[in-house]
DNA sequence: AATGAAATGTTATAATGTACCAATTATTTC
DNA sequence: GAAATAATTGGTACATTATAACATTTCATT
């Protein structure tokens, strides 16, 4: 029921392309929803986007400082926060982090696999996961507004490597 | 598929009950697992039962100085460590708060379901969703070490009494 | 009582996030 | 195009959450 080919990319996938596709996507989006991709907002986008790992907000204000932007924590905040609104990234809750969203457009909140030993983070967006927790909650009479899911683990590529 | 009468106890049930039977089957545990329940750990974790709310744990330090304890933040996050080291308390990540285990005894990450409005929160530990994201987890190779599911919403009564 | 391990006390500081208000830039309206 | 309005950014200070480091005390066992 995942409706992506693979939520691990290889060690060596085309990354650029990655980071390159999500600034288009993100601009098709800002365009489609009336948000502004300020230059801004798009270069934290992009940081975000750096790696498949999740970013701290003060990591992101410490490179854009090395990028010579002369910024303060709300300027990142902002960002984030725009960027969250518009569904272009998720936050991950058991790290104080940040991710690119893999399916962005409408806003969701996905499942998370984080690696515990490389700390790469794949997104599900499960639907029987989501419905399975929907249904859960609402035979209890639960309206359910949100859902968080992050599975800590180890991921293929570190439990081949690696036996701890 | 849920091993609990109702994860939603009502506004007036016999709290201290509730309160005596958590610290009862935490010196058992204790006294099994061969942790030590000090005055300290017990009283922080009597704290945390006082409402079916997760505390922050400034907030608990405050508690825990109203008492007449001349407490420091390490003070507060070591009780909490042991507690959640024995599976006595749970962290809820969304909220960077604590909350008490309704089903202690051997640790476990069960699923939470937080009312956005009281904020009350209710444990699942139901399998049938620990099992799906297992095996969605494994189909991709991922060896899942810890689940962390949370879920915000509307509680049933909140649900009744508030429609916003 | 002597020893080592566990728990606690204490200070300082790290890490994460927000309130607030001023200045600027973009957008709309006339 | 000029004025009014809204959105964005700049920047300071501060709030909240958490931990490092080291001294002291208490406990468990000889």
């Amino acid at each position: 029921m995942s409706n992506q080919p693979s939520p691990f990319p290889s060690e060596r996938h085309d990354h650029d392309a990655c980071i390159n596709a999500a600034l288009a996507q993100a601009k098709a989006i800002c365009a489609e929803q009336g948000g502004r991709l300020t230059p801004q907002r798009r270069q934290v986008l992009e940081l975000v986007w750096q790696e498949h790992k999740p970013v701290g907000a003060y990591e992101l204000l410490e490179r854009l400082r090395e990028a010579g932007v002369k910024a303060a924590p709300p300027t990142v905040y902002r960002a984030l926060d725009f960027l969250l609104s518009h569904g272009l990234i998720h936050r991950i809750e058991s790290l104080n982090a940040y991710t690119g969203c893999a399916t962005p457009g409408i806003p969701h909140h996905g499942q998370f696999l984080v690696c515990s030993q490389c700390q790469h983070v794949a997104e599900l967006d499960d639907s029987a996961i989501h419905h399975q927790l929907d249904a859960s909650a609402r035979e209890l009479g639960f309206v359910v507004e949100r859902q968080t899911v992050e599975i800590r683990g180890l991921c293929p590529l570190c439990r081949e490597t690696d036996n701890e």
